[in-house]
DNA sequence: CGGTGGTTTCTGGCATACCATATAACGAAA
DNA sequence: TTTCGTTATATGGTATGCCAGAAACCACCG
């Protein structure tokens, strides 16, 4: 008798409630505006259990893993509070950003196929400079995009995880970064210049122009933004 | 009547459960050779929180800590286990170490003054290739103290937090990684051409030689270390 | 009216009991 | 003896209650 092929799919894991409840209360921090809030927000352990319907357990467990990571403080008896980042620190992630993803495109050189950089042309191309005054919008997220592709496409997990982690606290400081018209505008140049570099396997140029690129965007948020 | 004026310390602040339950666990976890044991490591909760006297709630948030670093893997009903980490993810920590400490030698010609750069020489003097042969142990320690100092002075926290937590992860390997003499002699030319690139501020070259420095370890790791 | 000391309440830390399920142990049938 | 279903046990997940300490409140006294 034939043996039946069913094409068995994995039965979906059932998420803790912990992790559930960590990924709920960082998409509820994320897209909070915490920066127009004038006093410091504080959580109550208690009332997000209750709002969650879950017990304070797994609550607790998932508001360490928050603390952990930095988006929240807790002090014993005193109350949780949402952190804000101070300008230093946002300063400090875009230079650990740059460090990473510099060393990311120096890998990609040595590790990605001419196909995989090639599909990065796409991403920059999409945009042109006339384009820039109707999707500004638009460009911020293939901007995002194009710096992600880089850092996957370096094959190297740690990286990854990292730079994950610290978009997560920029994207509450990204709400008041402008992008102006001229900064977009050079930026894609320099976009265009890293392909160039990385088509080209100079892992030393692509290094430096990806470096360049973000210590740029460090000083302007030096200059011109203005945290709390 | 005049003021008492005691000179009073600050009462020492009383450390959680939970971390004093971490630090034991990570210090117990790290002097651990894992490598050594041929099956994988396995924990139990209630068996700990017996040995440290605790119970499983503190135990339980130092253990999901140690798991957010990637020290340990918990599978539910199955255990909990120490993680031995993979030959790549050696290679990608030291990777990343290389962009970090490349970048915070970028900033020590930035932001340090010319004393702070000046008590490197300290560190790299104390070792001359002549007393290698009887110092090796010690010449250890003090090259982990070079790289150490050179991210303190960057004065970028974040970069030392996270080579902090890479350290912790590498201790483990260190202890199979055979520092050769003739590696420990080419490692001392290398740390002083470092503090010379850093006393003239020359931030470039201080970059690509510390890049250049940590990426000839992990090349080395690359072909001589073999783990589990 | 102001300050001082006690008291209440609120809040996170901790302990513990129970639950769900993966795994092991066991036993009966083939 | 092997195999397969059943039961027992082990183990992490979760709920809940109590505790200690900080903040807020209040009454009393100067």
């Amino acid at each position: 008798m034939a043996r039946a092929r069913l094409d068995i799919q994995p039965i979906e894991e059932v998420q803790s409630l912990k992790s559930r409840t960590y990924d709920a209360l960082k998409v509820a921090i994320g897209t909070m505006k915490i920066y127009d809030a004038g006093a410091e927000l504080r959580l109550d352990e208690r009332a997000l259990s209750l709002q969650f319907g879950v017990s304070r357990t797994p609550l607790r467990e998932a508001l360490a893993q928050l603390e952990q990571e930095g988006l929240v403080r807790i002090a014993p008896r005193r109350g949780i509070f949402i952190v804000r980042k101070t300008k230093a620190e946002v300063i400090e992630m875009i230079t650990v950003w740059a460090a990473l993803e510099s060393m990311a495109a120096r890998l990609v050189t040595q590790v990605a196929s001419d196909d995989e950089i090639a599909s990065l042309h796409k991403l920059v191309d999409t945009f042109d400079s006339a384009d820039l005054d109707a999707h500004m919008g638009e460009y911020s997220d293939a901007n995002i995009r194009f710096h992600a592709a880089i850092i996957a496409l370096s094959g190297c997990r740690l990286i990854s995880d990292i730079t994950h982690g610290l978009f997560t606290h920029v994207r509450a400081i990204r709400q008041r970064t402008i992008f102006e018209k001229d900064r977009a505008r050079r930026s894609i140049i320099d976009h265009k210049e890293i392909v160039e570099a990385l088509e080209a396997r100079n892992g030393e140029r692509a290094e430096r122009l990806v470096r360049e690129h973000t210590l740029k965007l460090r000083d302007h948020v030096e200059q011109f933004v203005q945290l709390a």
